[in-house]
DNA sequence: CGCCTAGTTGAGGTAAGTCAATTCACGTGG
DNA sequence: CCACGTGAATTGACTTACCTCAACTAGGCG
């Protein structure tokens, strides 16, 4: 069971000539070190991927030096698969940590598609749930003022984490500085901090040496403004 | 010319069997008034648009009332596409102005993806540029100040516009209100006011009485640091 | 004629930014 | 083993971009 069929298994029930056309794939293993870019802004990006292990995260670099942390990636998702499809990339993808992924090459997928259609609608599903974590990140940015909005991230995440097995309701740990959280939320580090200690003195959740505690989930949740509702993905959509 | 064979045309250059499976979906034309909801926030949607003429805003609803409005659509543009693939809308789509579309039926789509898989292909292109879309927005409501997001947007649709042939590096027309302009910007009305007077006095842009009007485009793309690269869509990228 | 919506402007408040200093954990090399 | 440098987190003092409240104008329309 590849990474791939996982991912696109969860949107579509994947029969099993299709199953032959995923598996027959050209899927290269390979390992990217922590700070060194896989794929960067403005270039015309060969090979899109998906994360096997570790943590990535894709921004936009503003010619001033400053940066927007669009998304960032957890195992199971794709790497640079809108860079590819789009031939040239609008961002930068880096990983967080030490990181593994398959390659894939879009040539191959989409060969697959015109031998298997319906993993073209899965794709398809794949990519419009991305776009909707971009637009419930969007939201957050333009209107939740730096607590909510850092408490919308951390049970977002926990949430996706969830899913794929690396987190509940009590928590997760996570590589992510504070740093790299005030480029995803449009903070400054120092605020970030400030929000931090304030979510603590709250009682809602701590995040500290690399671990995210929930001190009362249900309450982090409501004051969040939080619903799962654009994460589902519980059962696939096609049978 | 359906809107529908010109928007995917624009990714994928169409074979005439593609044409025929274009052609014979089902497609009713429909009309919608301003200001009355198309796609509902947490409706299952059973059918996606092509808007033919007039201009439409998707938006978030916050619990608290604010709102964040994600994308103007303008001629050409998918409405609710997303809300149709996952099934249940993560957001609500209002017509600004009286608008025409064309009716796309999921089920039809999804089956001329098996006759025609390229087709499946040119509606994820589609997909990923608007994604390009949202992602740029969210840099902006993140990293830029009022008077360079205001910038950044006039000088986007203004090339969005253009692309269409309804508009030019000298201006369009333009419906939205400043209400509007705020709640897609993240900032108050009264600050989209002041930032709109600001960049009239900087010689650079005018808003005024649905026009707007570039004085100096070159230095205003300068001044948003704007880079049209994630619009592209000169040619069809699959031939 | 009067109401309503869109736009405009001023005064004052506040959330978040900037600058700066301190601590702590860590690795690395002498 | 200790000295040193570096990166992350923490906190305080001060600044500022944007918000809120409020008042006023101008056009459109029943």
């Amino acid at each position: 069971m590849t990474p791939l069929i996982r991912k696109l298994g969860a949107f579509v029930a994947l029969s099993a000539p299709e199953l032959t056309v995923l598996e027959s794939l050209r899927s290269r293993r390979r390992i990217f070190r922590a700070g060194r870019d896989l794929i960067h802004q403005g270039q015309a990006g060969q090979a899109a991927y998906v994360l096997g292990s570790g943590w990535a995260c894709s921004y936009k670099l503003m010619p001033d030096g400053q940066r927007q942390i669009v998304d960032f990636q957890i195992p199971g998702d794709f790497l640079g698969l809108r860079s590819v499809l789009l031939r040239t990339s609008d961002h930068t993808i880096e990983p967080v940590t030490d990181i593994e992924v398959m390659e894939i090459h879009v040539e191959d997928l989409l060969k697959a598609f015109a031998n298997a259609p319906r993993l073209g609608v899965a794709v398809l599903w794949a990519a419009s749930r991305d776009e909707a974590m971009v637009v419930e990140h969007l939201v957050g940015v333009g209107r939740r003022n730096a607590a909510e909005r850092m408490a919308h991230f951390l049970v977002e995440l926990g949430s996706r984490l969830t899913l794929i097995g690396m987190g509940s309701t009590a928590g997760y740990s996570c590589p992510l500085t504070q740093y790299l959280l005030a480029d995803a939320l449009g903070l400054s580090a120092v605020h970030v901090n400030r929000v931090l200690r304030q979510l603590r003195e709250m009682g809602l959740a701590t995040f500290r040496d690399g671990e995210v505690i929930f001190h009362d989930h249900g309450r982090l949740c409501a004051f969040a403004q939080f619903d799962a509702s654009y994460l589902d993905q519980v059962k696939p959509l096609l049978k």
